[in-house]
DNA sequence: GACAATATACTGCAATATGCAGTAAAGTCA
DNA sequence: TGACTTTACTGCATATTGCAGTATATTGTC
């Protein structure tokens, strides 16, 4: 059992699903904490089955089937012994910040246009969310029961979607100071931010910073 | 040619490593933005052998041998093409998130147990990136004509790292809150919380939040 | 100076996970 | 009625991880 088994099995508590149901549901909820591909939505189910977590039958829509997936007793009893495991640390992975690290390898406008790519990138995650939210002040919670959880899961990733899009904003400020990818070394406004961070500070929320220098626009 | 083979390429970029030598580096620099396992960073360079985009040969130390590898001219060329295509959406994986969002299948302390390890495995992160800025301070960076990048680069991940820190606070008083995992379901403070949330505001950096209800010292 | 512990330096193999192409029926809209 | 989208998957190649195993070099200590 990994992990993402255990996600499955987590939604499989909450009622019996067709494997594409998981899917849809995973890009609703698993997804912000447990991205897993599509594909693997439709396996890992019939791992479950095999271990004896599960079991499927299919349902039959006019000339097609479906397969159902219902979580056993057993099923149940490992979920809640999962929940006292230790958790693994958190990891995250960003094509857009690996650019800028080979930056030098780019141009500025490469540099910009990943950074904006996340940036949109993240709009679009932050829009669901937000969509989500709005739908369970609507009532449309699939289990009203449970909205406690997925309302402080939530804050988790409108506070994460709103941090990515502000640093992406000072980050694309920065780099509009720079002259080319390349070669700036440790020069002052460098040395500074690298200061404020050291000291554990912020570089956000920071008028003064945003004042100082890179805004070319500024004067 | 995955997203991995140009992470390794774009360190081979930079001076030839041998194997063990690029998990090193990695662990300090990929990691935060591209974590991949040890393994495949021993695996990944061979493939780039493979396709013309490296050179390797054996290094002899003492009775040991290391596998040291070195870009190609092709392999130079592939990176500067890379900079220029579009990016994939960021991902973030927190099993100890995942339990939030299972938590009524355990008991608060496990829900506790979980978010106070994703902030020490957190803590650790951070402390990691503000000794590399410490260092960099003190004329330690390898490659010093790169530092604007490593530090624009660090200065999301420390972003991050106070995020999760300040969102664990604040969701374990969430939790002291509560009688048990289960059933609260949409109650006032919950939807107290999904408006803001709706709104696109943040339920971090605002006392009133706090002030209002749920840490049960308050009153 | 012998011994233990730790760091260096990998490889093989099974299991896990992804990406993509392919298949096909059902629903929707014009 | 035809085109397009959504539903509902499976097979296969490739990518990636986890773990165990192997062996040498270095460092600290009694």
């Amino acid at each position: 059992m990994t992990t993402s088994s255990y996600a499955i099995l987590g939604l499989l508590a909450l009622r019996p699903w067709a494997a594409y149901d998981l899917t849809q549901q995973a890009a609703r909820s698993l997804r912000y904490a447990w991205p897993k591909s599509e594909r693997h939505l439709y396996s890992e189910p019939k791992k479950l089955v095999e271990l004896g977590y599960a079991t499927t039958h299919k349902e039959q829509i006019g000339n097609r089937t479906r397969n159902v997936y219902e979580i056993t007793d057993q099923g149940r009893q490992v979920l809640s012994e999962w929940a006292a495991t230790p958790t693994t640390p958190p990891q995250f992975e960003a094509e857009a910040l690996l650019r800028l690290l080979f930056a030098d390898y780019g141009t500025i406008d490469d540099l910009s246009a990943s950074l904006n790519q996340l940036k949109a990138d993240t709009r679009e995650l932050h829009a669901s969310v937000i969509e989500l939210m709005s739908g369970y002040l609507e009532g449309e919670h699939p289990f009203p029961e449970r909205t406690h959880l997925s309302v402080l899961f939530a804050t988790f990733q409108v506070e994460l979607f709103n941090l990515i899009e502000r640093w992406v904003d000072f980050a694309l400020r920065e780099i509009a100071s720079w002259p080319t990818t390349k070669d700036l070394g440790m020069n002052e406004r460098t040395e500074l931010i690298t200061r404020i961070i050291a000291d554990g500070d912020s570089v956000l929320d920071r008028p003064q910073l945003a004042d100082t220098e890179p805004d070319p626009s500024a004067h």
